[in-house]
RNA sequence: GAGCCGUUAGCUCAGCCGGUUAGAGCAUCUGCCUUUUAAGCAGAGGGUCCUGGGUUCGAGUCCCAGACGGCUCACCA
């Protein structure tokens, strides 16, 4: 226990009833009451009655909550109890409760657990309430909690003290919520479809199946790094390989990235892999797939997100980018479908698209796909507001990816856009052995020459593709950032309950590793 | 990583051009109060003004450095 000299008063008050508590004989920790209602069972129960119906003797319900409102009278008081359902009202009577009881509730503060059994009733203004025939402390709070009012604003307590921003902020409880039943959605929406739900490694000893940088750790007993994931992709296109063929994954990938309103270091991915699919399938189920999500969560296909209203009802926009780039910037679509550089070059000029000066220097011959990516995002990305399938990306930004029967150049994949951003990248899969292997290479002189985000050759890999996988095609989901869609957040960390960030003074981490991870 | 902005009581916030003992509401404590719902009435207590330097007769206020956070940009999904 600190001492009294550390204790605001508020604590120091809440730590003398606790004392009194207990020199009582009340136990202010016990874990003997079971509740049998939820606040929304009673509400649900008891919504629709008038005051002469539960007079008429309603029967006794209990329930258990945090007390989130308190108005105490001399001999009587109101309360509400807030449960996972919601909140009820509860009156405690002196003259009902027994003397002993009320002046153990005496000692009771907002913040505390509460559990409560009486019969439902009408107050005179009208709301359901519970008149207490017991009132038990289930759990004495020895911290106050924020302002009743105006809540708890502050964003870096809100992230730091989660649990205090869902005490009191009710549309956080609600985003965490809609959180929930997205990822419900999505895995109902997945075995229905005989997909089946599979868990691959988050440490993996070759990072691949994306262009990011990795976090490292090590394994002491093997004496070997490990990378935490950066994409489940190469691990579930082995699972093709062995016959599952219809797969999906739901979890985290670590980035040693930025962070943003739009990023966090682990986030979390949907990636499916279906056999005898092609990305125009991918089109149809990833309309399919928010359509249902939309319908069943928000029961509407339109909605807001900030200043928009956005309408997820199908066929979305399709945008191809060779045709976008060369129709905005009024040059030769056929030069742009050659990847000639000094084309391209003059789109970025057109378009006021700055490019990354070290693109030739790290790309080599797949800088002209690479100029061709970053000239039709920074183009276009601020406009792609309604849902839009952005194809006919360059083989050079995708060495994961099926060429294009029709443009060699480009690959048979998509990104899907919403506000600006980017939520889902699919493509038909490339399965030929030897063009995968060559495009590795490609990755690794780009790594050679700079690039510290190009993918690594994945030997293993490549010996599953030599055995065979099926022709499939595959997609990840960005989960936070539909959330975010969903629920018409701002920031990736508002649908993410415990974000990351700089460790705060004299509550930081004093666990030190005892191996270090070596040297990458 | 860069620029801009912010940090005052448990919470939400005032605090003017640098000038008495840093304020308010909620919360807390004491008293009264058996249908309130931001309950009410009367009184009281509560501060590392983010940290460390500096300027000044005097700093919450001005200057410098740092910590943490937000926004924008960069990287990226």
């Amino acid at each position: 226990m600190p001492a009294d000299s550390d204790l605001t008063d508020l604590e120091a008050a809440r730590r003398k009833k606790l004392e009194d508590l207990r020199a009582r004989g009340v136990d202010p920790y016990p874990n003997d009451f079971a509740p049998e209602h939820t606040a929304a069972d009673v509400h649900a129960r008891c919504g629709s009655a008038s005051q002469e119906d539960l007079d008429g003797g309603a029967d006794a319900v209990s329930v258990a909550g945090r007390i989130v409102g308190l108005r105490s009278f001399g001999k009587a008081a109101f309360l509400h109890l807030q449960d996972r359902s919601g909140k009820i009202q509860a009156y405690v009577r002196k003259d009902i409760v027994g003397a002993d009881t009320f002046q153990t509730f005496k000692a009771m503060d907002l913040g505390d657990f509460a559990g409560v059994v009486g019969r439902p009733f009408r107050t005179k203004t009208g709301e359901l309430s519970i008149e207490a025939a017991e009132i038990r402390l289930l759990t004495k709070a020895l911290r106050p909690l924020p302002e009743k009012w105006h809540g708890l604003t502050d964003v870096e307590a809100r992230y730091r003290q989660r649990y205090l921003d869902l005490v009191a902020n009710a549309e956080v409880r609600e985003t965490f919520r809609v959180r929930s039943r997205i990822i419900d959605g999505i895995r109902r929406f997945f075995t229905a479809r005989d997909f089946i739900e599979v868990e691959t490694p988050m440490m993996q000893p070759i990072p691949g199946g994306a262009a990011a940088r990795p976090f490292v750790t090590h394994h002491n007993a093997l004496g070997m790094d490990l990378y935490l994931r950066i994409a489940p992709e190469l691990y579930l296109k082995r699972l093709l390989v062995g016959g599952f063929d219809r797969v999906f994954e739901i979890n985290r990938n670590f980035r040693n990235e930025g962070i943003s309103v739009r990023h966090n270091p682990e986030f979390t991915m949907l990636e499916f892999y279906w056999a005898y699919a092609t990305y125009e399938h991918l089109i149809g189920l990833t309309e399919e797939l928010v359509v249902q999500l939309a319908d069943d969560i928000l029961g509407t296909r339109q909605f807001p997100y900030g200043e928009h209203t956005i309408d997820v009802s199908p066929p979305w926009r399709r945008i191809r980018i060779p045709e976008y780039v060369a129709d905005k910037a009024g040059l030769p679509l056929d030069k742009i479908l050659d990847l000639d550089l000094e084309t391209i070059r003059a789109a970025a000029q057109a378009l006021g698209v700055r490019v990354d000066p070290d693109l030739e220097k790290h790309h080599g011959v797949n800088a002209p796909g690479y100029m061709l990516t970053e000239v039709f995002e920074g183009a276009a990305e601020p406009e792609l507001i309604q849902p839009t399938f952005v194809t006919d990306f360059p083989a050079a930004v995708s060495p994961l990816a099926r060429r294009s029967r029709e443009r060699p150049n480009f690959v048979d994949r998509f990104e899907t856009y919403v506000v600006g951003r980017e939520i889902c990248n699919a493509f038909s899969e490339l399965n030929d052995p030897d063009d995968q292997r060559a495009r590795f290479e490609a990755q690794l002189a780009a790594h050679a020459a700079g690039d510290a985000e190009a993918h690594v050759m994945d030997e293993d890999f490549l010996r599953a593709l030599e055995h065979g996988m099926p022709p499939a095609a595959g997609e990840g989901v960005g989960i936070d950032r539909l959330v975010m869609l969903f629920t018409n957040s701002p920031s990736i960390r508002d649908v993410i309950l415990f974000p990351h960030m700089r460790a705060a003074r004299g509550l930081g981490p004093e666990i030190h590793a005892v191996d270090e991870p070596s040297e990458a």
